[in-house]
DNA sequence: GGAACGATTGAT
DNA sequence: TCAATCGTTCCT
């Protein structure tokens, strides 16, 4: 039997180009969100601009438990982003999600917001946290049960992947360990440093 | 106890 | 280009 346990038991940095295509699915107030991930970023303890880096600490502990759970952690004294931990358990490994694209829910979505442009609502780390209502509560949740799952999906035939640095990071950026699918109109904007 | 620094975002 | 804003981690 396929569980997602098993799924992302593997190298991180194989993993996080596989999550495209995949799908987030929060149930809220009644409602039901979905996005289908469309960029990601591969962290490991080997990796100086992961948490995990410094070993098991507080903050971290989750990325060095069972993978298929979510590592969410509060940044920027405002903002909070969504990780899948990978690899086996004693691992310090996960996927950063930083996009989605808006499949379900769309309305939900641009109440939690505060806009109405589709491509400003999920086309970022924090920005697809706030909308789909993900917070710190959510840090070690197992993403295989309610209220928020991870669903395999697939790559269409025309999507094509592309690796690139990392965004927003100061070191370690020399890995190529960002992966999105090309010309899709909901990877987040690339920021200058 | 103190301080530096963010896996970001939105306004200027 | 820069301010917002505070938890985490490390240093003294």
């Amino acid at each position: 039997m396929v569980t997602l346990k098993n799924s992302l038991s593997g190298d991180v940095y194989n993993l996080a180009p596989m999550l495209l295509g995949w799908r987030l699915v929060r149930a809220i107030k009644s409602k039901t969100l979905v996005g289908r991930i469309v960029e990601t970023e591969a962290y490991d303890e080997s990796d100086a601009a992961s948490h995990s880096y410094r070993g098991r600490t507080p903050r971290a502990d989750v990325m060095f438990g069972p993978p298929g759970r979510a590592y969410v952690y509060f940044t920027y004294g405002m903002h909070h982003c969504f990780n899948v931990v990978t690899g086996n358990a004693g691992q310090g490994a996960a996927v950063l999600i930083r996009a989605v694209e808006p499949i379900q829910g769309i309305e939900e979505m641009k109440i939690n917001r505060g806009t109405n442009e589709l491509t400003n609502l999920t086309n970022g780390p924090a920005k697809l946290c706030q909308a789909f209502g993900l917070n710190k509560t959510f840090n070690g949740h197992d993403l295989s049960k309610m209220p928020l799952l991870l669903e395999p999906g697939n790559k269409t035939a025309t999507d094509e992947i592309v690796t690139s640095t990392r965004i927003g990071i100061t070191k370690d950026s020399y890995r190529l360990w960002r992966f999105y699918i090309k010309d899709n109109a909901y990877v987040s904007r690339v920021m200058l440093r």
